[in-house]
DNA sequence: ATCGTTGCAAACGTTTTGCATAAGG
DNA sequence: CCTTATGCAAAACGTTTGCAACGAT
């Protein structure tokens, strides 16, 4: 099953960065010896081109098909994401069985609601939340390198829906 | 990459229950009009023997090979996983691309601890995380009905464990 | 006798790999 | 020219399914 597509970017103020992915991408290749290829700068530009929650699947539906201009295969859609988190722009997490991909670089910490009726992933941001992570972790000496939370339960949307249909039902 | 298996249960105090798992287990079956069998009685005892984080494979190279008594096939044992998680016993969450399971009946809520060096799970509880996630939830107007936080990082042990090899590294 | 359950084998969906060819530096 | 990157095909991985035989009620 893939997650929802749709625009999360409205909500959260951009961190201040000084490089485009871009340019952190070609950074990041030229520190490692690595080589900027047609496919890496396409495939940076299309993940960038627009802020949202996807998976592998869904970035591959949305680029050229076999035979078409700009056609880069699965294993290196694959090896490229994997090159795109160890950049630092893209962060994965996992749901329901497949990867997740968000936007990290230049992008503020936040977390997750999913919701289990139309499977929608919604990000909020919480100061406080961040302050009592570290609390914890300084309670259990554990050094904090980042962490994932998602509240699931049922978003407004779909809870004002199921309120009407169930109205609906008494008839 | 499987998670360890080290007992976890030591630190939490557990919430009172009026049955024990197999009970539970058999009340579920019985609501569901679901049969008591021999894998199933097995499985049930197996997984409540020890208190543990486990994934499918784990819980599976404790059982008897094929050929020995008591013998649960891998669907079997799938299937019932899920059954488990229906009943309320188990707790599914995903962690390196695979299933991990804990015990959910009888045990308070809590969130975890991620070593990314040693691979170790460890449970910490925290009721100013509940009541935090509630009233961002109410802000948001999102119905929660669970969570899942993983805070990943170095735990204490693997950091002073770091430090003298960073010592005698210097050597 | 009925109908849920099991084990087997095979399929599944996602992700990874080996390898020959292509192409960046 | 050297080495990394790519595409292809196939494998790998964890998990699920169809089905015939089995077994609980």
């Amino acid at each position: 099953m893939a997650v929802s597509s749709e625009d999360q970017s409205l909500e959260l103020e951009a961190v201040e960065v000084s490089q485009t992915p871009i340019e952190r991408f070609e950074e990041y290749l030229l520190s490692r010896g690595l080589r900027k290829t047609e496919q890496r700068r396409f495939l940076v530009e299309q993940v960038f081109s627009r802020h949202q929650h996807f998976d592998a699947d869904q970035l591959i539906d949305q680029l050229p098909r076999k035979g078409e201009d700009n056609y880069v295969s699965r294993p290196t859609v694959y090896r490229t994401l994997k090159e795109f988190v160890d950049a630092g722009l893209l962060r994965r997490f996992e749901l329901n069985g497949r990867s997740v991909y968000e936007h990290d670089y230049g992008y503020p910490e936040h977390d997750h609601f999913y919701c289990v009726k139309c499977h929608e992933l919604s990000e909020f941001q919480s100061e406080a939340l961040s302050q009592l992570r570290d609390e914890i972790a300084r309670q259990h000496r554990f050094r904090v390198r980042s962490h994932r939370l998602i509240i699931h339960g049922v978003c407004h949307a779909c809870s004002s829906r199921k309120h009407q249909r169930k109205r609906q039902d008494l008839v």
